[in-house]
DNA sequence: CCTCTTGCCGAAACCGGTTTCGGACCGGCA
DNA sequence: TGCCGGTCCGAAACCGGTTTCGGCAAGAGG
């Protein structure tokens, strides 16, 4: 029984009887043998492991998501003898500097690229060293990529629709930054709700460059005071919703009354929100899982244009949003009321 | 010039001449050649990874902290030139087999040991299995282990001290549950800051196993209703102080007014509470860094002994504590007028 | 009974490094 | 000039697997 032979049993190759197969096996796990992953690397060239390089710019924080997406991530990777290979970088040159010395020493086969920017530094990179990617997101220029991406789109569509249905006319959009694609890709879910709900598009109800729970308490302030303000607002993200909970309280409104909002993302905190935010929900754990999976396949061989794959967020009704108290001319008097008063007699 | 050459010269052993060294280094930059880690990893039995195992048991969530943690593993780690794997565990059980097979596929050479507890089975496992790894945070039995941990017991013991100064006379402590060992410690130090100020322990003033949001609101509430609440209360953790804001709203209390408090961590969410949580916080990203280092030192052949370092938390005072507003006997009236008001009147 | 497949496995090459061993070359000293 | 010691580097063994190659034995076919 020699190395190769245990080599071709535990591999599963054809060339092998089923009797030798299991006796080999059953030694393996008697002396608990398992093949050191880097020894079997330097012939087949595969070290079995995903590469991840999360960016760690200030308060971007993949924050409450991470630990979910992780789970999910080595999840399959797991099931699948795979291991995760983490790093950071705090910049983008650091990052394709990170990424490349993974790649140099081997220490993944391949990367999953979460938050795709619409014009993508990192996918240039890897397209031109060769190196497989799967991404999460959609991007720009997206030929012969791989990826896994929520919907986001339809769920802005689905919150305008619902919104709609409880009798909203004037419906805002606080949007993040441009810069990621899946920004625009939201915006222009929100636009095709107004527009299946025969609502007209009006630019000044739009506010963007909103990813921080200020920006959005700034957003939500300068739409509500708009002559004819928004009786409801639609949020890119929850972190930009929970900034609104401050805005309306500084305008003496109470949410899910005199102002209705829905958000996007699902994290924790917005069950915690008075009243808990209505929210699209996104299952990262689920997409860290099928994320992996197609990064496997495709660094075993699978063609890139085969492993796309699309997943939806769910609506969590909560109190947040419902019929509106008042309506928006109603709304603008109530504020300017409200404004007036605050400004002569102090604070609180 | 040959390949062994080529590993000496860049491997920094002295048997080599200055000149062909350079040369060396200079061609291999010129041609971007960089050592596969799997294939050095076959002789020296050395993967430069550093392993990372994350319990992911429902709420427990490392949450926020994650993030910054592992940004200070990977800095270290990185400028080394390791690197982190990172799995996953759902059970003690499944906990244990994700790290054997860690181990046995060499996918790291040693571990970091988060979130220890007094008793913690990943240490007699690795203990046994002669596998190097580092504790954040200290445990029971520590012989033979190399730790870094943050001197939560000094920061309660000062939370205590500081509320003592504002005024408090009796003050509470709300921990977490006991099977972590810092736990332990920060009743400790909470009761060493009661017994520095010369106030009298009173066992009634104590809730235990309150770590989530909703056990924080609980035991506060259970405080408050004593005959003799107290006026301040210290949290082990930020979380369940998060929690006690709904029950001062549900009390018609005012935080930092009729009610003072202090906790610990430091997470962002306690930025954004009204009024904002004052807090001892913790340099999570250093302690990764200092952990990394740790470990590093201890696979390279240090004694573990001498790998043993503490760290600070630092007080952010916000404004969720200052002198009471009212005496204990005072808020306890208070409280029961409350309490009778909304019970005839209906909630809210 | 002999040849030709076919199934199965041992032997050996190979992967890309590290480390050991030994020898070439050089300078110093007798 | 000859010997010795040290410096430096080439050659080769080695690490623990995978994969190729070839041969043995058994079964099929003539």
């Amino acid at each position: 029984m020699t190395k190769g032979t245990v080599s071709r049993a535990l591999n599963g190759y054809p060339d092998i009887s089923e009797r030798t197969r299991k006796r080999v096996v059953r030694a393996a796990e008697a002396k608990g043998y398992i093949p050191l992953a880097h020894a079997q690397a330097i012939r087949t060239g595969r070290v079995r492991s995903i590469g991840l390089v999360l960016q760690i710019s200030e308060h971007d924080a993949h924050g409450p998501f991470l630990t979910d997406f992780l789970a999910g991530l080595t999840m399959t990777a797991s099931t699948e003898n795979w291991t995760l290979a983490v790093a950071t970088a705090n910049s983008d040159d650091h990052m394709l500097e990170t990424i490349g010395r993974m790649v140099s020493e081997r220490k993944a086969d391949g990367f999953i690229l979460p938050r795709t920017l619409t014009n993508d530094p990192r996918i240039g990179f890897l397209r031109e060293e060769g190196v497989p990617f799967v991404l999460y997101g959609r991007t720009g220029d997206d030929a012969g990529c791989a990826w896994f991406d929520i919907l986001g789109e339809d769920a802005m569509q689905g919150a305008v629709t619902r919104l709609e249905g409880q009798g909203h006319r004037r419906i805002g959009f606080v949007n993040g930054g441009q810069e990621y694609n899946f920004c625009g890709l939201r915006q222009a879910g929100y636009e095709r709700g107004l527009e299946a709900a025969g609502l007209a598009l009006d630019p000044d109800l739009i506010r963007t460059n909103s990813r921080l729970r200020m920006d959005g308490t700034d957003a939500t302030l300068s739409l509500l005071r708009l002559s004819q303000p928004p009786t409801a607002i639609v949020y890119a993200t929850d972190e930009a919703a929970l900034g609104a909970y401050r805005a309306a309280d500084a305008l003496g409104l109470t949410i899910g009354q005199e102002l209705s909002i829905i958000a996007y993302d699902g994290i924790p905190e917005g069950v915690y929100a008075q009243p808990p935010l209505t929210t699209f929900s996104v299952d990262i754990r689920a997409a860290g899982a099928r994320l992996a999976a197609l990064l496997i396949r495709l660094i075993r061989g699978e063609a890139p244009e085969a492993l796309r794959e699309f997943a939806h967020a769910h609506l969590v009704a909560r109190g947040s949003d419902g019929p509106p108290a008042l309506s928006s001319t109603a709304l603008a008097k109530r504020i300017a009321a409200h404004t007036g008063q605050t400004s002569k007699g102090g604070h609180q």
